[in-house]
DNA sequence: ATAAATATTTAGACTTGTCTAAATATTAAA
DNA sequence: TTTAATATTTAGACAAGTCTAAATATTTAT
């Protein structure tokens, strides 16, 4: 049985690896679980002693089929996690992150399961991210943000690349969420900012923003 | 923040406390969590410089105030998190203590709330245990068991002392079950065992048995 | 291709919670 | 009330996960 330790680094190296393609190198890791590089390269050498990890010093480390796996399964926990917290308890979006970081630990071969059929099996998280089925089959999101999309053109949110409170609390402010309908009305040069259609009414919003949210053409 | 670890302590302390009423002694501790009484020493010293417990070597310990209320806070949590994998997500009555002790551990200010909530405020858990509302109150049991009440009288069944998955699944076998009504036809002097009506049909149960089922009169 | 900058690993130490073995207290028995 | 049994604490060690500082490798720049 893994400790809450080694699934967070297999998490972390899981969605290192989506980003980057290549082996994940430690300064990375550490960076993304704000520890030390020397921490990590120890815990490497564990989870590579456990096989969920490739690692050859000094050439960073990919996740074996093993390792990917029981990532993936965290993930599924986590997310199913999450909807149970907004659907069901009323959570807002911006406040079921850390809390599911702590109830995707939890030891159970059944209770995914039966989570997930209480949720209705669910497809999507909170955040538009998806849900792995029970096979750990994962369909990711395409790469299409609002901010490389043409202008004029309806889209609909299908979810947020960042996913960090103060993001989230912004989109709530101006209304917007997964499944709304927005259009790019025109784009600032200097800024890359937008102004942007959505509910009715117009307002501008900045790359930043728009960087960081996936769309998909109606 | 407390650990896992000592809040499990806390709990099990809690929990002797109510059984033996005089300062809980170190060995019984160490029994309980199935560890060392050395490292039983070890942690009281610890909890004691937390104020959580009453600490004098050779004298056993007692809660503070303090260390009584996160007693009771994680008890609130387990109970309800066993409400909500019975209620919800269809767990028997057997399968869900491992997992509440997994879950009692999760942090969070407000979930505790938001589940109570969500499961309609219970007042027992699945084992008829009561559940402490938010203050802290809580009403224990009488020790009022079947093995001990007039024979021939009608008695509900409000909760099991023992709520390991092998008493459970026996009670199951014959189908008594929080709120069942018995009434006691014979009792034998040689073993203690007794026959009992429930659910129109009776049945003998042993000493062991009956001694684990608290009742009420109707 | 050598030097400078950056990344990675090793060495040694610390914390938490645990253990065994030995020392000391308390309690029960004779 | 002295001895024997039992309970408790201390001492010293270990595993997990982390850290800092120092040693090595790799990469980048000149
Ligand atoms: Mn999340
Ligand atoms: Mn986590
Ligand atoms: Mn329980
Ligand atoms: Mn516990």
């Amino acid at each position: 049985m893994l400790t809450k330790t080694e699934e967070n680094y297999l998490k972390t190296i899981y969605s290192l690896e989506l980003l980057h393609s290549k082996n994940v190198n430690t300064t990375l890791i550490a960076k993304e679980l704000k520890t030390r590089a020397s921490s990590v390269t120890d815990m490497l050498k564990k989870l590579a002693d456990k096989d969920l990890v490739n690692y050859k010093k000094y050439q960073g480390v990919k996740l074996t089929l093993n390792g990917k796996n029981i990532a993936v399964k965290i993930i599924r926990r986590h997310r199913l996690w999450e909807v149970f917290l907004v659907n069901k308890l009323h959570y807002n979006w911006d406040q079921v992150h850390e809390l599911a970081e702590q109830l995707e630990h939890i030891k159970s071969d059944t209770l995914t399961d039966k989570l997930e059929a209480f949720l209705n099996y669910p497809e999507f998280d909170p955040h538009g991210d998806p849900i792995p089925n029970k096979d750990g089959d994962i369909t990711h999101h395409k790469n299409n943000m609002l901010s490389s999309v043409a202008i004029n053109n309806n889209y609909v949110i299908i979810g947020v690349k960042d996913s960090s409170s103060a993001f989230l609390k912004l989109l709530d402010s101006v209304n917007l969420k997964i499944g709304s309908t927005v259009k790019i009305i025109s784009k600032e040069e200097f800024d890359s900012s937008m102004v942007i259609e959505s509910n009715q009414n117009s307002f501008s919003i900045s790359h930043q923003t728009s960087k960081n949210l996936y769309v998909k053409k109606i």
